[in-house]
Parts: structure tokens; sequence; C-alpha cells
DNA sequence: CATGGGATTGACT
DNA sequence: GTCAATCCCATGC
């Protein structure tokens, strides 16, 4: 395991939706024992139909509106867990998607996890990162400043990157818009950037 | 109460 | 390249 690192204050994600997701990459998410550097992330704001929020306040949107800090973990197609972290005012409704990690400590246990050695398969992928992390829906509406889900700032050898911006992955709707946020050229993507 | 659609992944042609 | 797995929940009757 690295040194602990001071994990973000909820006031980290009382910003635009878009600073956050782009603030995200270089961050260290950590649980059950691994981490990983943030590589991928994804911006989701009320306004546009791609978000779980769009569509108002229900028992499934509840966590996205309210307090940032907090992890919205969602189910997807019925089989993957995904984790967002709620940002902006508390009832804006707004998230960002950790799409992809690089695995940094903890490496065994993410095998264990995924059932996989490869490292590149680890947290190349929303729906891998959760099962690599052990992270669940049991964690939806928990604080990431106090854990068991850990965001925390930038390690020291990871101050320096360059963020692109690109289209978000797999939806149909809102689909332009350019709210996918990576470092260019990192072998954890879940896809290449464009 | 019945239906349908995913912010995905992995296996297969 | 195609496609099924599988379940939560929003929507509509």
């Amino acid at each position: 395991m690295t040194a602990l690192a001071q994990a973000l204050p909820a006031a980290f994600y009382d910003r635009p939706v878009l600073d956050v997701s782009r603030d995200l990459i270089g961050c260290v998410v950590s649980c059950g024992g691994s981490a990983g550097v943030i590589v991928e992330t994804e911006a989701y704001h009320h306004s546009e139909p791609a978000c779980h929020a769009f569509v108002g306040l229900t028992p499934r949107t509840g966590v996205l509106f309210g307090p940032p800090g907090r992890a919205y973990v969602y189910r997807s197609y019925g089989i993957h867990a995904c984790l967002n972290a709620v940002s902006e005012r508390e009832g804006v409704g707004a998230a960002v998607l950790i799409r992809a990690l690089e695995p940094i400590s903890g490496i065994e246990p993410m095998r264990e996890r995924r059932g996989l050695e490869r490292l590149e398969s680890l947290c190349s992928g929303p729906g891998k990162l959760t099962q690599a992390l052990g992270i669940t829906l049991d964690h939806n509406g928990s604080s990431l400043s106090k854990g068991p889900v850990l965001i925390s700032e930038p390690p020291p050898s990871w101050r320096e990157f360059s963020v692109t911006a690109g289209p978000r992955v797999g939806i149909t709707k809102a689909a332009e818009l350019p709210w996918r946020f990576c470092i260019a050229g990192n072998r954890f993507l879940s896809r290449p950037a464009r």
C-alpha cells in the first residue's frame, strides 16, 4: 500500500460537474484494500437526457439530487455496478461517472475479484473497476470523503499529464456532447480517446 | 401490475 | 462484427 493520502473534501464536488469531471483525472479511488488512479471520467447533468437525473426526483435518482461528494452506484444492464461522484450543489442533479482506473496498489485482490490476470483488463471500464475494488450497490449514497469508497488527491508522481475531451461512450441521447475526459494515450482506458 | 430499456461486458461468428 | 445475460426501476395501463 502507498501512504494514505488526504481524501478530497465534499467542497471539491460542489462545483460545475465539467470542472469536477476534468479535475478527478489523476485522483485515486480506493476500496477493499485496492486503489487506482482515475484515467477516464464522464460528466452527467440533469439538463441533458443521457443523465439519470433528467427524469427528475425518483427513488432511483434521490442520491443524485443529494449533497455533493457522495457515491451514486447504479446497476447497469442488470449485471454491473457503475460508480459516480455526485457533484454540484445539493438539489441540482449531476454526477461524474468513473470509467477507468490505472491500478496502483492491491493488485492481487483485484485479480481475485475479477478472476483475471492481465493488468490492463482489471479496471478498464466502469463495470470492471467496481468489480475489481469490490464496490457494490450497498455503497450507493456513501461519502467519498469518509469511505468505505474513498477518492484522494493525485499522488506526487501523477501531477503531470494531459487531459483530452471527447464524446461520451455507450449512450444514445445527447451523444454529441464532449463530456468524456481521459489521459491521452493511457493504456488503461476503456477505449482509446478519439 | 406488465412492460421495456439500458452510462456493459465477455463470448462467440 | 453480433448478441445474450440479468435486474432495477420508470412508465403506462
